[in-house]
DNA sequence: TACCAACGTTGGCGCTACCAACATATATGT
DNA sequence: ACATATATGTTGGTAGCGCCAACGTTGGTA
């Protein structure tokens, strides 16, 4: 489906646009990614991690924007590779502090070129302005909104 | 999570960025759809019928940008509803001419004003201009980028 | 006629977003 | 202090959406 194929009221239609738009975004980094057996939420937890250092799964999620349960398989597949660790917390036994090893350090590096990259391919078609532009709009978007997951 | 919560480099990433705000927007849209019980494809497959007339399923697939047999169980769904019609094509006995009935005309016009009110709610942090301009970005993105299904 | 292309259909896979429930551990109010 | 509420990690399950492979049927083409 091209876009001018598509029934006109839709092609109007903001929160089909930028649905649209988010499939052709996840679409690009994903072919980037895939040769590298990389996936996006994987970034997410490795940039957070990287950002601002060890925390518990709980802190993570809500930071990543990520369910807790569905961090929990996160944090699995990531420490299996080697690149967090996860340890319980003596403070609070409850939780589990991750942390960042030097190969989940090394991973983000490679993660970070091969996105930037993506980017570039996604926005290809708008101006250093525009690009911009659009960046504004969304974030100011996405400050209105409450968050997704209160639970 | 707020968006402030986020970590830095990601909230500059305008991949992240629109994925994220195609969240809020399929979940403005589907917290007005659910208490009418739609859908987000239902909306996109009357308002193709409701703007070309009856058409193939596979016509109507490359239109609306859903697979042919994810096409089946969509049309199963209306038809069962009755707001569509399912015919075999008597010159092209190959073909199934689906069409909208008047409950469905009626539903269309409900879901319009439904998601009409969506839209408002989606951009209400963003002027006229820049709701234009957002819509204006956002398609040329997609203008750019290749079809997604070319099976 | 032989071949290829399109169609509808079934069945499946994977990702993502969610929710409910539970046991454990901590925090809070009285 | 004790009862109650809340936070955390975890399991398991649901649902939508995008996508792919294969098959039998039908139509168009070489």
């Amino acid at each position: 489906m091209d876009i001018e194929d598509a029934p006109a009221p839709l092609r109007r239609l903001p929160s089909w646009l930028v649905s649209q738009a988010a499939l052709v975004a996840q679409r690009t980094v994903n072919n980037r990614l895939g040769p590298i057996g990389g996936q996006r939420r994987e970034f997410s937890l490795l940039t957070a991690l990287d950002e601002s250092g060890p925390d518990s799964q709980a802190a993570l999620s809500r930071r990543c924007g990520v369910d807790r349960s569905d961090m929990v398989a996160l944090v699995n597949d990531l420490a299996r590779g080697g690149l967090v660790e996860r340890r319980p917390d003596e403070t609070d036994r409850r939780r589990n502090v991750v942390s960042l090893t030097a190969a989940g350090r090394n991973r983000l590096q490679a993660l970070r070129e091969v996105i930037a990259a993506a980017q570039d391919e996604l926005l290809a078609p708008l101006s250093p302005s525009e690009r911009d532009r659009l960046v504004a709009l969304l974030t100011t978007v996405l400050e209105h909104h409450p968050p997704a997951m209160p639970a």
